[in-house]
DNA sequence: GTGGTCTAGACCACC
DNA sequence: GTGGTCTAGACCACA
């Protein structure tokens, strides 16, 4: 597995099993890979991948069974969600609109630019 | 002067500039602040000013005269503007579509909403 | 470990490191001794290996997992090769000759000279 | 006039007024420029100028009547020729084989490269 | 005065 | 343990 060298790959490793869960490739109650197994899988040393899912549980999006293993929370979708939609309308956006606004590049270039990806 | 935490001081220092290239409080050729000048100014130690100084001649926005100081090149402008709007439609356009994408958020209600903001 | 006075004690650093990969000491993949290791060992300051492995990431012939090491990357010999190939054509060549232009030596001769010397 | 900013400007400025000499542009006893003349030409600071004047002097290259300036030493050319001469074969030369023997190019190939660049 | 390099030692995030 | 950044202070060559 690639990760991006700027980001702590803790934290990679985190956003994509919330993506698994928003993309329902995980359900609520589902049990997730061991650290082991996704250490393993990833090729990452199993110390970061304990720091990802207790990171993860302490958010109240995994919960920990003992002797058993590592599940989906009950409120996973919704906690992700919430935090999700609050980053994109606090940060993501504005940071958005304001790095296109400084490179004067018109909704309508974006617009194009879209397409053009799109289409391939 | 204030730092953010999250980001490398440095780096931090190298976006100062360039803004200021960008808005034409420097232009092409001009000598820009001495190594110990910037350091005293900003209360910052001169080895980090120093670094932030090479990296952006390394980039082709600084040049450099021994003995004299830093001049801004006489394409800094442009290798910025480059520079920014690879790195907007490469990674900052992309992470902004799949995030909309995940959290269900219709691209055209936002643009209709920019829009409208826009016009005030 | 020794060092011109003449040249950075970084850059002879990187010349050492570059020609261990050239003559296949270090391979592609292979990690190289953590900054501190080649510290203690050269008896230079680990702020120095560092600059060295940064630069010489940034030209593509290293490469870094965060927290593991620094690591030859799969480009490296051909990157090292390609960029002293040309050093040679555009830099040391062309003084060679203008040299012996000046001072009235022919290239023929010194060719001769080689020749044999090869021979031997 | 444009300098390299890997070498001192003292000693550039010293390597082409050598050059003058021994391309005879400049003969034994001839005045050359004032410092303050070859300062404006150059677009240099004044005193990296008498740096290299008195480097050269004392060199035995130049000579200096005071009030009058700088001229052409009568043994200049013997002094620069063995110079470089011995320049040439202790170091152009040895550095010049190595580093073709490193990178595996040939006589042939040397040969070649300045066949096409003399052609231009 | 300028840039450029090096040292020593500290602290941080991350694996 | 690893890399990464920052500070403080020194020394050098050069303009």
């Amino acid at each position: 597995m690639e990760f991006e060298p700027t980001k702590g790959i803790y934290l990679q490793i985190a956003d994509s099993i919330c993506e698994k869960i928003l993309s329902n490739a995980y359900s609520n109650g589902d049990k997730i890979p061991s650290v082991r197994e996704l250490a393993a899988e990833t090729g990452v040393n199993p110390n970061t991948i304990m720091r990802t899912y207790t990171e993860l549980q302490s958010a109240g999006i995994l919960e920990n069974r003992r002797g058993v293993g590592f599940f989906v929370g009950p409120e996973a979708k919704g906690i992700i969600l919430t935090q999700r939609k609050q980053q994109f309308f606090n940060q993501t956006l504005p940071e958005f609109v304001k790095q296109a606004k400084l490179l004067n590049i018109s909704l309508d270039d974006i617009w194009a630019n879209l397409k053009e990806k799109g289409g391939k």
